[in-house]
DNA sequence: GATATATAAAGGTCAAAGAAAGTCAAAGTC
DNA sequence: GACTTTGACTTTCTTTGACCTTTATATATC
């Protein structure tokens, strides 16, 4: 498994159901993982974007920290809100991640993230490189309104 | 024996009863065989395809790897029945009389349906004519791939 | 005691290197 | 002629490290 799988998931296991921001010491964390502090940003600004659901603040100088904040909003919202956050454009990563967050606020099923993925994928989008992330970003949004 | 026909045996012995799913790294594999890795690209592009019961995901990257997902026939022999007589190429009014049909034998749910239905639409489908009608197959062979 | 300065303690940035997998066409086999 | 093998080149994602900025606190100066 890869480190930055690995921080993704212990910074998303702090979060419980009582707090909805956690704070982290980004050198702290990276030496737990025996890793440089850049990692700590390299996964944070991967997979704790805005438009995933989360908020990221910081600090420097000494006592400085890492705080990210999940955003609370209900569920039937949560869709409603990130759709527009979709750009005419997107990833196959970033759907991944979008995916994901979905999953971890329980706002779909495991069988629902798994056709989502599927009719997202590289391997199943062959058209050709120019069209791929547009049709990716329809196809996802029209799949999400579904959902609501 | 074909390296390929090796390679392809090799692969599917990884799937034992208990997963449905397998996971390699197309480098060691080919190490393994000592081929080049694109020989794992092709074996996967005629042994593995959706028709054979097969969906197949990757990343790149560090850490990356080949994930394979076999369909279990037993649990469905319908959709394995349909997915090989779908052409390389199908219409909007020819997936539409398969989920039909699925939902009247109760293979999907109404849920499932419409999920299937948005993917492969004419206004989410929004590449070039040519290429449309062959991704719609495609997404609709590997999602049904995925209701099993 | 108030203000300026130095030092240490965080976190940030960015580009290069590394680690996979993908593509495509040419060459080889049957 | 269809299928297979090979390899050069490409793309994607991750890891690492050198260098930068900000903040807090301790120390020196008036």
């Amino acid at each position: 498994m890869r480190m930055s799988d690995m921080i993704e998931e212990f910074i998303k296991e702090l979060f419980d159901e009582e707090s909805d921001y956690i704070e982290i010491q980004r050198n702290d964390l990276a030496e737990q993982f025996k890793c440089v502090p850049s990692q700590i940003n390299y996964v944070i600004s991967t997979r704790f974007k805005p438009s995933q659901g989360y908020y990221v603040e910081s600090k420097r100088g000494g006592g400085g920290h890492i705080t990210i904040k999940k955003i609370n909003i209900t569920k039937s919202n949560y869709i409603m809100h990130i759709i527009p956050s979709i750009e005419s454009a997107i990833t196959s990563q970033e759907v991944d991640i979008f995916i994901s967050n979905l999953l971890s606020y329980k706002i779909i099923t495991e069988e629902q993230a798994k056709l989502l993925k599927v009719a997202t994928s590289d391997n199943v989008l062959i058209v050709p490189q120019q069209y791929r992330d547009v049709v990716r970003a329809s196809i996802f949004k029209n799949m999400l309104i579904n959902l609501v």
